[in-house]
DNA sequence: GCGTTGACTATTG
DNA sequence: TCAATAGCCAACG
């Protein structure tokens, strides 16, 4: 197979998240590039994930440093993320919010 | 090779 | 907690 690129090397940590857990792009972007700082190109191959990757590629379980959802409130895509996420446990804020303290999804090694 | 764009993050007030 | 500002990175035309 050939050398997977930026895209692709985000798809796959996103697809290493585990159901029920939620990460930041920033987590995305050290996985990926080694620093957080990439998380606006993260943010920026999802947002050009296509829709055959979306059936395999879990973005809804990829959110802001915060627990936010980036998304506006009023996109499609945030509406299908907080439905996707309360159908496999986690909580959504009214205001777009998760606890990241119980969702969260952290590394072995980098449990905060 | 340059400038623009973007579902971000960290810092400051 | 929110708003505004600066910084950083990768892909596209």
């Amino acid at each position: 197979m050939p050398a997977p690129g930026f895209f692709d090397r985000v798809y796959a940590a996103v697809g290493d998240i585990p159901a029920g857990r939620v990460t930041s792009y920033g987590e995305i972007a050290r996985h990926v590039t080694g620093r957080a700082a990439a998380a606006r190109t993260v943010g920026w191959a999802l947002n050009a994930l296509p829709a055959d990757r979306a059936e395999t590629v879990p973005w809804w379980r990829v959110i802001n440093s915060r627990g936010r959802i980036g998304l506006s409130a009023a996109t499609h895509a945030a509406a299908e993320q907080r439905a996707r996420l309360a159908a496999e446990g986690v909580e959504v804020d009214e205001a777009g919010r998760v606890d990241l303290a119980r969702f969260g999804w952290f590394d072995a090694d980098g449990q905060r």
